[in-house]
DNA sequence: CCTGTGACCGAAG
DNA sequence: TCTTCGGCCACAG
């Protein structure tokens, strides 16, 4: 027996826009995972393509600033993309933001995870 | 129009 | 705790 997912596409055009309109809010000292983005536009399993997005960013200079810092993977761990050079000074931003790393380069995710209690959706979703 | 390129997650064994 | 696997597809050139 098969699940079958019942949502309807999420990552439609525009979802780049509207990963970054989310992003935007995440306040200094707090994370999200990527999967958490995810689910806060409709969909928990677009982690990866929320990731996509984060990396894109390189190629969209015109996109007004991202704090793409503060998106790490559910591991609780920042996501280094081959690149440890990059990934210890997004440590250290967090670090600089009062985000706690412990030994193991994790950060305890029930303690730092933005609630998004106040979020604003996108404004071409619900 | 077609293609290559990407920061992940969670269930199951 | 580890590995495997299916889910996911916009965007620039």
């Amino acid at each position: 027996m098969v699940y079958v997912h019942p949502e309807p596409r999420v990552v439609t055009p525009g979802f780049y826009r509207r990963v970054y309109f989310v992003v935007r809010q995440i306040p200094r000292g707090r994370v999200a995972t990527y999967g958490l983005i995810g689910t806060i536009l409709g969909s928990p399993r677009v982690a990866r393509q929320v990731g996509f997005a984060l990396a894109a960013l390189d190629r969209l200079p015109d996109e007004a600033p991202v704090p793409w810092h503060r998106v790490i993977n559910a591991k609780g761990m920042v996501s280094h993309r081959g690149d440890t050079g990059r990934a210890q000074r997004q440590i250290e931003t967090l670090e600089r933001e009062g985000i706690r790393f412990d030994d193991a380069g994790r950060v305890d995710l029930k303690r730092y995870v933005w609630d998004y209690l106040d979020v604003k959706l996108p404004p071409d979703v619900n």
